[in-house]
DNA sequence: AAACTCGGTGACTGAGTGCTCATCAAAAAG
DNA sequence: CTTTTTGATGAGCACTCAGTCACCGAGTTT
């Protein structure tokens, strides 16, 4: 690899970082390319020297995103076969850094269908492993038998809203940390057998 | 009254019937005042002739909205003090019609802050509502003693979860009609005793 | 019937957008 | 050292948007 290779892939990876960042703060659709070229010191033509265009961009960022949540998750699903241990790493993990697939959700209906496709399926995923460790609980005879898949939409549902809240009320300085454990207890509250 | 105060009248009526029906269509973002314009039959101009701005109107629309349904809920609560009867009329509700607040809700961290807050001032209501019944559930030893604020979260999280994918998943012709009653058999599961 | 009023018009503005391409300069090749 | 290659540049393109304003003509008043 030569010099010219090097700084290639160094402007590469730099504007990658950068939109990730922007796209997160911001959201897809409130971040232009101007800006992102702007704040990552480089010219605005530049960016599009190395993807086709914004959305290939975006893809890009949330595909690598996607193979790192997917190996993170599966691991965690293996360590802890446990709906309370999983919820509880879960939001834990969510909570942690802000996820880019939390804030692309958000945008859902304004994407094009690639996208939109890509996200729902890292929601399968998730919802997948959710789904599992329910069963797993019922087949166990420690859960109450409900419908798992609604259960989880339920689950899904109260993370997604809480999510969708956070960056207001965190912004108008209110207190929602307490709402993480009594999302756990509430939870197991509802399924645990009496 | 005469002609010309009546046509203006008209005009102006006109204007938020048409924009009430786009914004439900394609939500706030994805309609432009031309397409208002254009649909209404009126020259461009005429709608800043009425309200000072785009967001000025949305917000008149809303709060004639907000008028509406706040009636009509408070209604239903009179009508059934039971939670699942209210769930279920309350879903029926949002289903019959697509509601502009649901559209709305999508569109969230984008918007002004005082849209923002006319928002989530509508859903404070309607989770107060629930929030009421399940508590009135609780008191009369039918419901499990959970976290009333939590259970309303999940509730209230599953509902905009399957609102939030309903415009995709029915355009792709999946079937998720039978979600309503899971959600209903589901929640009551969860809830009651035993 | 003439003068005035005022709601409606739509071409226009200017700020923004994603994206392009002639040009440049530094690195690599000869 | 000279020529060629190539990554980076940024002014500028075509387009979209909300919002403006000089003008028109029907309605109202005198």
């Amino acid at each position: 690899m030569n010099k010219r290779q090097i700084q290639k892939k160094k402007t590469r990876e730099l504007i990658l970082r950068i939109a990730k960042e922007m796209f997160i703060k911001n959201g897809f659709l409130n971040t232009t390319t101007s800006q992102i070229a702007q704040k990552a010191g480089i010219a605005h033509g530049t960016i599009f020297l190395h993807f086709k265009n914004k959305e290939s961009l975006i893809i890009e960022i949330f595909d690598l995103e996607l193979e790192e949540i997917s190996s993170t998750i599966q691991e965690l699903v293996f360590k802890a076969f446990d709906l309370e241990q999983l919820l509880k790493q879960y939001l834990e993990l969510i909570q942690e850094e802000e996820d880019l697939f939390v804030v692309l959700a958000r945008e859902l209906p304004f994407y094009s269908e690639e996208l939109r496709r890509k996200i729902l399926f890292r929601e399968s995923i998730i919802r997948s492993h959710f789904h599992k460790a329910i069963e797993i609980g019922i087949r166990k005879n420690r859960y109450r038998d409900v419908d798992v898949a609604t259960a989880v939409t339920f689950l899904f549902g109260a993370i997604n809203h809480y999510l969708r809240l956070k960056p207001i009320f965190v912004k108008e300085g209110s207190v929602i940390e307490k709402f993480k454990p009594s999302i756990i207890k509430t939870f197991k509250h509802l399924i645990l057998k009496y």
